[in-house]
RNA sequence: GUCCCGUUCGUCUAGCCUGGUCAGGACACAGGAUUUUCAUUCCUGCAACAUGGGUUCGAAUCCCAUACGGGACGCCA
């Protein structure tokens, strides 16, 4: 039965890094029909902070990572907070005692090392050796046990079969092994994963750096499964050049032999680019489900609201630009770039904007259809092109030069809205010329 | 400084184990086509086996060294 588990440290952020690592445990363990187990590593009270935990728990389940023994879901080798774990890693100190391996020094409780290599065997590295030199610490002179020590003694008492974890402990290992073997408990598989970089300069990623907290992506309306699918890409490969496919997909293929070994450079252009197909290919309803809560409180009208969202689908590229990308819609009173303008007197604007107004004046029929063919026989009548009325137009009507299919942008705000606001941008002189 | 890990286009990677392909894909970038603009879509282009040695008829692929990058050396995790 394969047991791995995700054992982070609650400091009030979720780390990308991390989230990569739950991933990696998350995808394991399914692909193997094992055991995922959370546990929450708060040994150390001086960096307790308040609500950490909240922050990792939804950060996971956000990211569509369920567990199967933790905090919440409970599970026959808890408790899960390493902070309620105390009577056990007693328990385990009690066997370093018996062996004499440990000692008191300054009120600190050292382990000794045996000086001898220890053999790491890794899933996605082969075998390290490595040899633990000095005698470490494994309880704080305040008595409290430090991560090294609650760690091994954890994976061995949830029968954990397989470490899986950043290399940055990769070197720790030794120290680890030597535990297990302190303990006469089994060693289990290690799988140190590549670290991911920073997108420019040197070292990985920290806190710190932009784009490194999962829930700032989740603020920004990125969709959890295109962090997600990009996130598996760092470091992993479904080969046979396919990059974009569904989780059950991904559970299916992965396996830790196929595991890269060097480090991965976090990308936010591809990342951005993985997040538009997402949002490409969303069915409707949930499309709009989206859209409505982030655009929530600005109209009355939620008809209005839904086909806007609907015309804009085909565009966007990011739902963190949607209020801004249809914000015009909604507002009768914003402004034309003067930029804009002067870029557009070589079509005559005024002209145009009056030669379609005379067309529509009367018109029954404002659907999408009519509307084109409309154009394109004020176009041929006047023999200009059709570009000349639609740029001229959607400035007028919008003040910019981007946004959804013309045509369905005039469908959607409907005859009076497009009267309206044609005479406004004549009256204001926006259209000069 | 010591120890450990790594090194294929600018970036993520396939290929490496089981030597023989014009070293493939994606992002980005550049150009073109379509489109009413932007976007989309399509096409084209640009661009890599870190270096040196060895083994071999033949090395991205196996071995060694060097360089470079990353990590660990805490009473942090």
């Amino acid at each position: 039965m394969v047991r791995v588990r995700f054992a982070p440290s609650p400091t009030g952020f979720f780390h990308i890094g991390g989230a990569r690592t739950a991933l990696f445990n998350w995808l394991y363990a399914r692909h193997q029909n094992g055991v995922f187990v959370l546990r929450i590593e708060d040994t150390d009270r001086e960096r307790h902070v308040e609500g950490a935990i909240d922050v990792i728990v939804e950060g996971m389940e956000w990211l569509g990572m369920d567990w199967d023994e933790g905090p919440m879901v409970g599970g026959k080798f808890g408790p899960y907070l390493q902070s309620r774990r105390n009577t056990i890693y007693y328990d385990y100190l009690d066997i370093l005692c018996r062996k004499n391996l440990v000692y008191r020094r300054d009120e600190a409780i050292y382990f000794r090392v045996s000086h001898e290599p220890q053999l790491i065997n890794d899933l996605i590295r082969g075998p390290v050796y490595r040899t633990e030199e000095k005698d470490f610490v494994i309880f704080r002179s305040d008595g409290t046990p430090v991560f090294h020590f609650v760690n091994v003694v954890d994976d061995a008492a949830m029968e954990i079969s397989h470490v899986i974890r950043g290399e940055d402990h990769l070197s720790n290992s030794s120290k680890h092994v030597e535990l297990f073997k302190a303990f006469d408990m089994p060693i289990p598989q290690f799988a140190h994963i590549p670290l991911i970089l920073k997108t420019d300069g040197a070292g990985k990623m920290s806190k710190r750096d932009t784009g490194a907290l999962v829930e700032d992506y989740r603020k920004r309306h990125f969709l959890p499964e295109a962090l997600r699918n990009y996130l598996c890409l760092l470091g992993w490969s479904p080969k046979e050049d396919r990059e974009i496919l569904p989780i059950d997909e991904i559970v299916r293929l992965f396996d830790l032999c196929d595991v890269n070994k060097n480090n991965a450079r976090f990308d936010d252009k591809k990342l951005s680019y993985i997040n538009t197909t997402y949002i490409r290919a969303m069915p409707l309803d949930r499309f709009l489900n989206w859209g409505r809560a982030i655009l929530a409180g600005i109209s009355n009208d939620q008809q209005y609201v839904d086909h806007v969202l609907m015309i804009c689908q085909e565009k966007l590229r990011s739902f963190e630009e949607l209020k801004h990308f249809v914000s015009y819609f909604f507002d009768e009173h914003f402004d034309w770039d003067q930029k804009m303008q002067r870029d557009l007197g070589k079509y005559n604007p005024t002209q145009r904007i009056n030669e379609f107004l005379g067309a529509i004046e009367s018109l029954e029929d404002f659907s999408e259809q009519k509307l084109e063919k409309i154009v394109g026989e004020l176009a041929q009548t006047h023999a200009v092109k059709m570009g000349d009325y639609i740029h001229t137009l959607r400035f007028a009507l919008s003040g910019r030069t981007v946004g959804p299919s013309f045509y369905k942008m005039l469908a959607v705000m409907g005859r009076e809205r497009v009267l309206k606001r044609l005479k406004r941008a004549i009256e204001s002189g926006a259209i000069a010329c």
